[in-house]
DNA sequence: GTGAAAGCGCTAACAT
DNA sequence: ATGTTAGCGCTTTCAC
């Protein structure tokens, strides 16, 4: 890829790089008052005079102090800032992302997203490693989007998005998966597709096994049987689903559609067959999970089935404000352990026909 | 809307909420050594006998310990995490932090993202505030998203993407909104269209500016007057917008098309032409700006102008490791200062026609 | 090879 | 009403 970056004007006057940062010591010494003090003004505790609260508000303005998150969170526990911990920022967690922006609109709180799951590619347990690295100072609170592994989660209030099987121990926000397989499996049964293969999400999500489960299901319900063959992994990531993808259709006896556990897998399918000279819908129907935005944009677009990802990540935020705000005081649900499941529903558009 | 949450299981042992946070002093104290080696072990330093490493370990697996990132870095002045600043989550700054997530996939940085512009709503002076609680500790450098203000940068390093209009003292992405407006335009006069309303996007950014200047300038040199009571201010911003468009749509003589700065500017458009009773585009043709993925899912799908958004999250996450590395290793770009501006084009779709 | 001590910037007790 | 002190959890000299 070219490099385009040209030279550009000179830096102006008040904009070239300051030394350091303003620090509290810098607006106690110009002040003439000592630290204690100015944290007192900056916080609003009571206890100063009228006159040095104006003086030290004119000496913040300034120098532009502004409190160091760090620093204030590691002192006094409480930051005001609720976090959201994602592996990557793809349109999954994004979408959540949108949400709980929304939601955390009004609220007082400021919105901190983390993507740890970059670092090492693969990581399990990128979700630990994050809450213990943020919890209990920089964030009050925290939203796990898809979660693999259970956690202590210590002091640190926590809500889950669509995270791993087992009981969990915090309040947990998803959608239907189970139905939404369902929805999907029966719409290709209906267009007369039998022979379907399905690919599978992250191993270790519950969301995972409702969608295998509830295609499956639905296949053995209808009488159709699932050859083994036809059972794949991709783990909800491209990669891997391309990989899936190109061996299940390699099979000689080709199925006439896939359903993959998520969009982005569908994609991935999409292209495979492409590659492979198949035309969707008309010699392959893909049907995808999720409705991402990017869903609708592919050619052709997805049919797929919705889950209200922003409602989620809005209802979890929700939820999260209420354990942060003191369980008295809960807006939303009561107790740990809760469990909302918001409703999926079939979008069908233009990838799936029926079978050549 | 109705509560569905519902009680849960109890929780299973081993994941209940612990006491507190696990220490390096926990850590220390069950390993028998000073926590200053336990430091030295985590963090990979020199000078620790090989039994003590296994030893520390070991411990560490054992009691979960994760080195807090707000101690941490409070002290180190290195955190391995780079920021992107944004407003807040929507979806022009989510598809700048999809490009941002991949290009820091490999270069051994984490990316935090943070909102800082939720608290007081309509809050000039967020990325200050921002870059202020967050720079010089909590991240080794920041992506700032659409900043309003030039702001002193301090120590900390920082790339710009789609800032304030005059001249910047760091290294800046932005597409050429100049020509894109210029294809906006020349779309909507080839049409046929001579009435044309034009919905400003944010005063005091320069991509605001460059997209008036361009459909201005296109305009007059096409030689046809713009009235003044057609060039409105939206602000980006879906209210905003769409007071603005209630106010253009109900002139006596209406424009018979709207060119919206942004996407979610154009969308509210839509919006409110079906309000009154307009169909777009048989009464009323819009464009957009920036082809943000929602801009495709609205009905009509809205014709726009597309800047590559990921690209741009992705080069300025690549200009900022540069920077942070040392510019000597600079790996995108040299000296601060530069600009890169990446190409912007039509893309035609069906919010556009010819006027009745 | 290891530990003691100091201190990052801030706030909460406790003086004064 | 204000200042002094201590310490959050960690890393970094610098002794030992």
């Amino acid at each position: 890829m070219a490099d385009a970056w040209q030279p550009a004007t000179t830096p102006a006057p008040g904009l070239v790089a300051g030394p350091t940062r303003v620090t509290i010591t810098d607006v106690a010494a110009r002040a003439g008052v000592s630290p204690a003090t100015v944290s007192k003004v900056v916080n609003g505790r009571y206890g100063v005079a009228p006159r040095t609260i104006a003086h030290v508000r004119q000496v913040v303005a300034e120098l532009g102090y502004e409190t160091s998150l760090v620093a204030s969170s590691l002192r006094s526990r409480r930051t005001g800032v609720l976090g959201v911990l994602v592996a990557e920022f793809e349109p999954y967690s994004t979408e959540i992302l949108k949400g709980a922006s929304r939601a955390v609109a009004g609220t007082g709180y400021e919105l901190l997203a983390y993507s740890g799951g970059t670092r090492t590619d693969g990581d399990e347990g990128w979700e630990r490693r994050s809450l213990s690295r943020l919890g209990g100072t920089l964030v009050d609170g925290a939203v796990l989007v898809t979660p693999t592994v259970a956690l202590v989660t210590g002091a640190t209030p926590v809500v889950a998005i669509d995270p791993h099987a087992g009981p969990a121990a915090v309040p947990t926000v998803d959608a239907d998966s189970h139905r939404g397989a369902v929805l999907a499996t029966e719409h290709l049964l209906r267009l007369g597709h039998r022979r379907v293969a399905f690919l599978g999400g992250r191993p270790g999500l519950e969301s995972s096994r409702l969608r295998e489960e509830g295609f499956v299901a639905t296949m053995r319900s209808a009488g159709v049987p699932v050859a083994p063959e036809l059972l794949r992994v991709g783990g909800y990531r491209p990669g891997p689903a391309a990989e899936a993808a190109r061996a299940v259709l390699a099979l000689a006896d080709r199925p006439t559609a896939v359903f993959a556990a998520n969009d982005l897998s569908a994609i991935a399918v999409v292209e495979v067959a492409r590659e492979l000279g198949l035309a969707v819908p008309a010699d392959l129907s893909v049907v995808g999970f999720d409705n991402i935005p990017e869903s609708a944009l592919v050619d052709p677009p997805l049919t797929t089935v919705e889950q209200p990802l922003q409602e989620m990540g809005a209802r979890a935020v929700r939820r999260l404000v209420g354990l942060v705000d003191g369980d008295a005081a809960a807006g939303e649900g009561a107790a740990w352990g809760d469990h909302l499941r918001l409703p999926t529903a079939l979008v069908p558009r233009a990838s799936t026909a029926p079978p050549a």
